[in-house]
RNA sequence: GGCCCUAUCGUCUAUCGGUUAGGACGUCGCCUUCUCAAGGCGAAAAGCGCGGUUCGAUUCCGCGUAGGGUCACCA
């Protein structure tokens, strides 16, 4: 490509929470600068005053942290800390005619005041992009577009042009939103003596509705803090974001940051836009899940059940329980946070407190009552004198449906549930046999 | 509307002129000690249209069509 060292940026407005596009833009920067030694500046947009603020700088410093793609903080930059060095340039280019000064009234106030328009050249501009080859501009429609609104009040596109150019940025890769900014930029960059960097424009993220994920349209979803609360792991966003637009061209889905530096390939970056999957992100963040080891599954677990309306009950105190409940719930959850959503639905409130019994339920299918309490009768009689296992014997002999589904019912009070075993196991054997009799004292009358 | 970008299963994608068009998520079916869940096995599911180029096009070119992006004294 070229031997220079390769210096690419992440340059986010702190208008907002990090986006999760963002962070995929700002993921295969980084991909792409390790592969190549690079170096990441980290760059705060921030010349938008009223938009900008620091609660958001930190979200997106927060979160880049996160997700473990962290550029040299060190190289930190603020645009708002720069004024001084974009007024030498705006004067520069005033004195040399290639802008000049524009009396003229304010969009908001109605005010007679002046702004600096850029002298266009009006002509055509032809960039290379690395992922979708050449692309052709007419800048004439461009007109004389306004490059600051005072010397002291630069607009994005200058300030970008003299900032990659004394940062020495060598690769710009953003979203394709930003291909119809090229050209203005490119016209900017020739003004100043810039060199021209190397372009790569990577496809937008969508939404379902295939529009730009954007937070009015789509709501909180867009932020990464919200994959954060609801318990995903970085490694499977990592994992998810790098697959969505790109692909290594082998069936492997699995990759961790390490694998990804080493296989990421720029030039296999899709062209098209992809939409963001959400399903997909589900079933990869359990593959994840799985494969923490238990005493983490079991710590993280316990706070997410601390925070639940059980949190403070007795049986939070009781750690076999809970490790047992968290073999139980790790079966039907995607990502932490169901723990506490399970939980506070109440699809496991019976084993917290016994629930009522509709006596048709307690027959299987079309089993007569009196049947169902002989086995349920028989049940209490294998708990009190016997091996557990013998009711398997008895499912066998008197029917599974029989004895299982009076059983599984009378210990959960639910159609759906774990199976009986696991109940006994989680109740324990005195409030089953308590369930149980209860149960059979309801199908006497 | 002008300009720009894009176009393979519902979704993410493989294919770099010749394939039974492959994989994954999701969906559906079957199995797995009663119901779930999890797991196993299996199935359905795609080259936008029309012209070229070529012995041969999903692949290359053109034109349509469709979708998206962008058109600020926001970034």
């Amino acid at each position: 490509m070229n031997n220079k060292k390769v210096v690419v940026r992440f340059p986010p407005s702190p208008t907002g929470l990090f986006h999760i596009g963002n962070a995929r833009t700002f993921l295969f920067n980084y991909l792409f600068a390790k592969q190549n030694n690079g170096q990441i500046v980290f760059r705060l947009e921030d010349t938008d005053k009223e938009r900008s603020k620091e609660e958001y700088a930190e979200d997106i410093i927060e979160n880049l942290k996160w997700l473990g793609i962290e550029p040299d903080f060190r190289t930190t930059i603020k645009q708002s800390e720069r004024t001084q060095i974009y007024k030498k340039y705006i004067e520069k280019l005033l004195a040399e005619d290639k802008a000049y000064l524009s009396k003229e009234e304010t969009v908001k106030g109605g005010q007679r005041t002046e702004v600096i328009r850029f002298r266009n050249p009006n002509k055509k501009i032809v960039f290379n992009d690395l992922i979708r080859g050449d692309i052709e501009f007419d800048t004439t429609e461009l007109k004389d577009f306004v490059i600051a609104k005072s010397l002291e009040e630069p607009i994005y596109h200058l300030a970008v042009v003299i900032d990659d150019f004394e940062m020495k940025i060598t690769h710009i890769l953003r979203g394709d939103d930003g291909i119809s900014n090229t050209p203005r930029q490119i016209l900017i960059q020739e003004a100043i003596g810039a060199p021209r960097p190397i372009y790569a424009h990577l496809p937008m993220m969508l939404a379902p509705d295939k529009t730009k994920l954007s937070k009015r349209k789509h709501g909180e979803q867009v932020s990464v803090s919200y994959y954060k609360e609801k318990g995903y792991l970085p490694e499977a966003v990592i994992n998810f974001l790098a697959m969505v637009g790109w692909n290594p061209g082998t069936d492997q889905e699995i990759w961790s940051m390490d694998e990804l530096i080493k296989v990421f390939d720029i030039a296999k970056v899709q062209k098209k836009g992809a939409i963001f999957n959400i399903e997909k992100l589900n079933w990869l963040n359990r593959e994840y899940l799985l494969k923490i080891p238990f005493e983490e599954q079991f710590s993280i677990f316990n706070f997410q059940f601390s925070k639940t309306k059980w949190g403070r009950s007795e049986k939070a105190k009781d750690k076999i329980f809970i490790e047992k409940l968290l073999k139980i719930i790790l079966e039907r959850i995607h990502r932490w946070a169901e723990v506490r959503e399970i939980l506070e639905k109440g699809e496991f409130d019976y084993l917290f407190e016994k629930s009522k019994l509709d006596k048709e339920k307690i027959c299987w299918k079309k089993q007569n009552p009196k049947d169902a309490k002989e086995n349920l009768e028989k049940i209490l009689e294998i708990l009190d004198n016997s091996q557990i296992s013998d009711i398997w014997k008895l499912s066998e002999k008197e029917g599974k449906g029989e004895v299982l589904w009076p059983l599984r019912y009378t210990l959960s009070g639910r159609e759906k549930s774990p199976d009986p075993m696991t109940l006994i196991d989680i109740l324990g054997i005195p409030e089953s046999k308590e369930r149980i009799k209860k149960a059979i004292e309801k199908l006497k009358n």
